[in-house]
DNA sequence: GTTTATGCTTAACGGTGTTAAGTGAAAGGA
DNA sequence: TCCTTTCACTTAACACCGTTAAGCATAAAC
């Protein structure tokens, strides 16, 4: 059983490979602004052999998503966890959203900015973004404990949820989409967003 | 003078029709789907026809931009316009904002929601959406008469105008993006969002 | 009636994502 | 050890894309 271990694992780092091409050109580049070809150079293959691996390049960024939105999850699911006051943890939560969006635009920008393909199947979408999912359920949590103790004046969780969600992806995609725009501080825009939200949903 | 004027009309009129089929195909299929070639076999003319109007494919979809977010902006005067107190007339500018993105989502995934391609001049990038402006700048007008009546707690007018932006923005976009999330009721979402906002501004 | 200018088209370039077919080396079985 | 099969990968191609250079009629101008 030695060889087939070693092919499987070399198998395994050619995949590693690939994402980190992948990741590097994306991340940098932007998902459109990236071919096949450039990849497939950049770990000097030919473009085909990266079809063995991934179905297609939207399958290939996927990976890259979930690989990267598992790590907002994790950091949100640690924060919450980590601030006593529900309101406190909450606005850290959306910071942390807000910040890791900041940092990295282009997987943002493909998992909340795109709109699914003509065909796409709902349960296929839902488990897309399975990872994001993970982390917006975080900030539900964080939105139902500040309910439950009675901070809220709107007892609806899913709707101050949503609203929540809005509020931090609108600055989130608008300063991703519009960095020339003379926008005031950013600090500061991100912190008047936040603490405002908060602010007219107290009791 | 006869011929010249003649033909002059029927350039104009051909500009038209390249905007009109341009037009329905990109609102209903979204610009990156729809190809040069679709555009120039819907008005029965060769691709190449096209670059005689238009410089090239982003130019077309930016005049119909403009076309579209001037309607925008007029509406926006006008209600801002309608409604003496300051609050009730911001609270309907949001709403036909959130409206106008939703019954317009290709064009306004295109404006507010696609960065900038990589080389892109910062005049050319504050001219190139003046309409857009335009209606930022009637939210602005709106956001500033609150202020000077002392309805707000925040006096920035350019910090609270971008926030209240960035929260309609959040909205439409993620509507827009997510059509197949499963939201709490759409239009109690648009309100709870308006109003929030708002709720948390009054002084 | 000849020449110039205009409006449009044909053909092509260099690129894209993706697939079908082929190749050469390694693995498995006798 | 030799043969066969499997496997990882490549080459060539398809059908598209946005865009441009060159050509070709027709209409205007003199």
């Amino acid at each position: 059983m030695g060889p087939k271990q070693r092919r499987a694992r070399e198998k395994e780092m050619l995949r590693q490979d690939i994402l980190d091409a992948a990741r590097e050109l994306f991340v940098t580049e932007g998902y459109e602004n990236v071919s096949m070809r450039r990849i497939a150079e950049k770990i000097e293959y030919s473009p085909t052999t990266i079809y063995l691996y991934f179905e297609d390049k939207a399958d290939l960024l996927h990976a890259l998503c979930e690989e990267t939105f598992a790590r907002l999850a994790n950091r949100t699911e640690a924060i919450t966890k980590q601030y006593p006051d529900p309101i406190d943890g909450l606005r850290r939560g959306c910071r942390a959203y807000i910040e890791f969006g900041l940092k990295h635009p282009n997987h943002y920008r493909v998992t909340f900015m795109t709109p699914p393909p003509p065909g796409f199947a709902k349960e296929h979408y839902m488990r897309e973004d399975s990872q994001g999912m993970r982390a917006y359920n975080c900030l539900r949590q964080g939105v139902g404990r500040c309910v439950e103790q009675g901070h809220f004046r709107e007892k609806d969780v899913d709707a101050v949820t949503q609203m929540l969600w809005a509020a931090i992806h609108g600055v989130t995609s608008l300063l991703i989409t519009k960095p020339l725009f003379p926008w005031v501080n950013k600090n500061a825009l991100i912190d008047l967003m936040i603490d405002n939200a908060i602010q007219g949903l107290k009791a």
